[in-house]
DNA sequence: GCAAAAGTGTTGTGACTACACCCATGG
DNA sequence: CCATGGGTGTAGTCACAACACTTTTGC
């Protein structure tokens, strides 16, 4: 780690990422955020991120942003993690030239539902309400992964491997903005081969009633619809 | 600007752009390569790139690195110009620490015919005929605008305002690397309405003979397949 | 039995594929 | 009149949306 002092020039923007972490919390997008110690913008709720160092990749430093900000409950799990893209404006940080990497962040429900001081509804969330250009990338994460859930698996980042049809029908649910057809989606992703069923039944805790649900998982092949013909 | 010396961490990783500069030539999809001049891998053909600089913009970085790379014939055309993503593996660089974004530069056929000696078709280039990470980055470039063609009208930025049908289907069969039904296509983009009939007839210049095609254009409405449901 | 949730089947509409065929021009 | 390339039409197949219906559970 070299840490000397030495003359340099001042012409190099810094490099931070800043991670977009999702999830379905109750049927409903969320997204997780931290209140900022350190000025600027101190107090304010904004998405977890580091400034990165020359001895880690970008993802080693997004890892280390959601350990340094939000601590223990993402640790231990898995969280898939996909580059979004760099924001650059001149002046989206008051500190100086700063470019950003994003990175999307997905968490299974339970993960998220452990995030309580630190996640929000990701609908309440309005133009002004989150500082730097932090606004413009949670905007820009959810229209990325509202993509993907088109033509890959990445839904099966936010549910555990063996899940009721209907939680798979949220998730998808949450990022369109939109109901769907029940028959119709179950009839779709079996006939893909996206999910298939188990025979495993959901064992019924605090159910209300109704016919007890086989539990589905997803298949290997993940993206499926990425080589579909154009004519 | 400021480059007076004083003490700096060196835990920075240093920016630059790299631009992947693609137009359809002759029916086959090129790329724009420069011949370096310095080490390392000085002499070596590599995509144009630059540091970045405190006071531009990663696009403002992408032109200059165009500019100052390439010269003259681009410089006065209209570059299509689209992020890529940031490249970030820690020993791409043997000078140090970089962290590259990489942007998507697309060109006109006329244009890319007037690059005689940058020019190189995409296909002669395999693993290890780029210095750095470069093959890389160009197979990624490849990968998304051969998805865009799908959902946008990315294709446009390939061609002249007005052209031959024949022509867009040159460039979508150069991205999927097969050939398509001429019938198919032409009643696709009309009926999705991509594009438009005007009622400009090609004048002869060169040609053997057959009926004078009617000249098409984009129309105004760009992405169309963006928001179409999934189920 | 009734509500609730899971799962199956049907039917009309519209899109895509693979052709065959017609049109207009140069030589 | 023929080769060449532009342009139109059609029939079979397949995917999708909408909706009705059946099954299995809790109360």
């Amino acid at each position: 780690m070299n840490t000397t002092t030495r003359p340099v020039k001042l012409e190099r923007p810094i490099l931070s990422v800043d991670v977009v972490l999702l999830g379905i919390y109750r049927g409903s997008l969320s997204v997780v955020l931290y209140t900022r110690d350190k000025e600027p913008y101190k107090g304010a709720r904004a998405l977890p991120g580091v400034a990165v160092r020359t001895d880690e990749t970008l993802e080693a430093a997004a890892i280390r942003a959601l350990k340094e900000r939000i601590g223990d409950p993402a640790s231990n799990e898995r969280v898939y993690l996909d580059q979004l893209a760099a924001f650059d404006g001149l002046h989206r940080d008051p500190r100086g030239r700063t470019v950003s990497i994003a990175y999307i962040g997905l968490i299974q429900a339970d993960t998220a539902a452990r995030y309580e001081k630190f996640r929000e509804p990701a609908a309440n969330i309005r133009e002004g309400d989150l500082p730097f250009d932090h606004h413009l990338i949670l905007r820009t994460a959810i229209t990325r992964v509202k993509g993907k859930l088109r033509y890959t698996n990445i839904a099966k980042a936010f549910l555990p491997e063996y899940f009721r049809i209907e939680a798979l029908q949220e998730v998808y649910e949450a990022f369109l903005g939109h109901s769907l057809n029940r028959s119709n989606f179950r009839n779709k992703l079996l006939k893909i081969k996206l999910i298939e069923q188990t025979d495993v039944l959901q064992e019924a805790v605090g159910k209300k009633g109704g016919r007890p649900p086989h539990l589905y998982r997803f298949t290997q092949d993940g993206v499926y619809a990425q080589d579909r013909d154009f004519v």
